[in-house]
DNA sequence: CGCCTTTGACCTGCGC
DNA sequence: GCGCAGGTCAAAGGCG
């Protein structure tokens, strides 16, 4: 369990707080002054843990209650889920079960208006109010509306499908036959365990680097480690597709292919398949945890603002959150417009960073979405890019990068937002609203920027690419163990240890003193260094591939 | 010398 | 079955 995680330093800080104490008592010989000083600050301090770590155990029994109550939800929803599929058609049934559903109108508000997404509730027996499957996937639904025709994750017809192949001036990766579109509302999330099928995550990215065509492609660094075994020119486009081995660790399965978009050459596209048989190298699984939620968050779907759902604010659900403004309707998110495809083989998941959005299509305050109920317990993310000035690059600022794992009590909490690697003295407390409301849409604004930032560094693309293979490949622990800065020194988080790689890694990511941490924001990863020039270390003598800037110029 | 990239040949899957 | 295109292999050469 997470929260138990983060809060055993807490407990123990406790009982080496009651040892010193007993010291205190059976060792004293004699009086002194400055230690009875001492012995009472030690007393008070203790005092003040111990009343700390009162308030974490009623709030983790609160969150385990609130998982329980959940898991159990979730659990009576599945079956219902499955007996209700082949009665969807059935006339008599559904009307029957309809009648005992309380239909609600979700989705995103715009002018004053719902949007509809299928949605309902039922109330049982017990007065509990039950989200039926769509219900539950109502922060996650983003079906296609008529009213909605440009719903972001639509089916397309196949002659869309060919005029947005033309146009992209490339042939898709996996290549045509893309069956079906999948969309963040359909719950067979592709997964590389699910029907056998391998996941690829295909990164749009612009790279300003003046290469128009280049024969000579360079991967991106995404802190692993590449061998290209072939070159292959692609029908249709000139450029030709480099394709890479992970080599970090003999026998690594995974596999990408570099290419520059036909239609635009300065559009890189890196696409990623099958899953590190290793760990990451902390650079990569730096990223990861930044971008793990995220990627989730994809994978599972769309977004939803709590504030504007009546499903998710009813019945007091602790339903985990991601802040993530984005209009489906625009296609805009933080998470570059995503899409989905399936083939018959591979499912690919494709990140197009080549149009960051605009904080203009980002017109709510405080978009959240739900993080997928398969989270082992209720926690939210928030991206939180913030400066003071949100139009900052939350890179360039500070070179730090902030993002947070906190249990949410309240919409205020959900909406606060961490300082960028902030060295303040008490750098995992909430900015100030204040700090915050600097513009109309902070929010938006900041993870707009982040964004932004994000499309401007490839790297981070990469490596965003790198965590979704990995979230696909089940690494979930992992990204547990880095949400909770399990990998890294619990002494001095903040003192660098060689990675794997020689990496400072371990210093990437930190999690607060819980002695100084604010128990109702919680644990806070964070990353020390982000900053590309620091972040992507060379690694051996072919550190070619790990620098942009080495591209050649054809 | 080891590891990398290059590059032509070969393999495989799919559509016609 | 044939052709096409994507993907992979492996020998050759380059580089540090």
């Amino acid at each position: 369990m997470e929260v138990m995680m983060a809060w055993a330093p807490v407990v123990k800080e406790e009982k080496e707080a009651e040892s010193l104490d007993g010291e205190g008592h059976s060792g004293r010989i004699e009086k002194n002054p400055l230690e009875d000083d001492r012995l009472e600050s030690a007393r008070a301090e203790m005092g003040e843990v111990k009343r700390e770590n009162e308030r974490l155990k009623a709030t983790l029994s609160r969150i385990m209650k609130d998982y329980r109550s959940l898991q159990t939800q979730l659990s009576s929803i599945v079956p219902q889920e499955q007996d209700k599929k082949p009665l969807e058609k059935t006339d008599s049934n559904s009307e029957r079960e309809e009648s005992e559903l309380v239909s609600l109108s979700l989705g995103v508000v715009r002018n004053g208006e719902v949007e509809r997404t299928a949605a309902s509730t039922k109330t049982t027996e017990k007065g509990e109010v039950m989200i039926n499957h769509e219900g539950l996937s109502l922060g996650m639904d983003c079906r296609p509306t008529e009213d909605d025709p440009s719903s972001w994750s639509r089916e397309k017809s196949p002659e869309e499908r060919k005029e947005e192949e033309a146009d992209a001036g490339e042939l898709p990766w996996p290549p045509s036959k893309v069956l079906k579109t999948w969309r963040p509302g359909d719950r067979e999330v592709p997964q590389q365990s699910i029907h056998g099928k391998t996941t690829r995550v295909s990164v749009r990215a612009r790279c300003d680097t003046p290469t128009v065509c280049t024969h000579h492609l360079r991967p991106m660094n995404d802190g692993c480690q590449w061998r290209k075994y072939g070159q292959k020119v692609a029908k249709g486009n000139p450029c030709p597709r480099a394709y890479y081995r992970c080599t970090a660790a003999p026998g690594c399965p995974v596999r990408k292919q570099v290419q520059r978009c036909a239609g635009d050459m300065s559009i890189l596209i890196t696409t990623y398949e099958g899953t590190h048989s290793h760990p990451l190298p902390l650079s990569a699984t730096a990223m990861a945890s930044t971008t793990s939620a995220a990627a989730r968050m994809l994978m599972e779907g769309p977004l939803v603002s709590r504030q504007q759902n009546p499903a998710s604010a009813m019945a007091g659900l602790h339903v985990p959150i991601i802040s993530f403004p984005g209009d489906p309707r625009q296609r805009r998110f933080p998470l570059p417009n995503p899409s989905i495809s399936s083939s018959l083989s591979h499912t690919t998941i494709t990140l197009d960073f080549a149009s960051p959005p605009s904080s203009a299509y980002w017109p709510y305050s405080a978009q959240t979405c739900r993080l997928p109920s398969n989270l082992p317990s209720p926690s939210s993310f928030t991206f939180s890019p913030s400066e003071a000035n949100p139009s900052s690059n939350p890179f360039s600022s500070s070179g730090h990068l902030s993002f947070g794992v906190q249990e949410y009590d309240d919409q205020s909490q959900v909406a606060r937002l961490f300082g960028p690697g902030r060295r303040s003295q008490d750098p995992f407390r909430s900015q100030p609203d204040s700090q915050n409301n600097t513009s109309s849409h902070p929010l938006a604004d900041t993870v707009a920027a982040a964004t932004e930032a994000i499309a401007a560094d490839p790297s981070f693309q990469s490596a965003l690419a790198a965590a979704v293979t990995s979230v696909l490949g089940g690494q979930e622990a992992l990204l547990q163990k880095l949400r909770w800065g399990e990998q890294f020194s619990p002494v001095s988080p903040f003192e660098p240890s060689l990675g794997e790689n020689g990496y400072a890694g371990s210093s990437y990511l930190t999690r607060s003193n819980s002695s100084t941490m604010n128990p109702q924001q919680g644990d806070v990863l964070r990353p020390l260094q982000t900053s590309t020039s620091a972040f992507w270390g060379p690694k051996n003598g072919y550190a070619s591939p790990e620098d942009n800037s080495s591209w050649e110029h054809s």
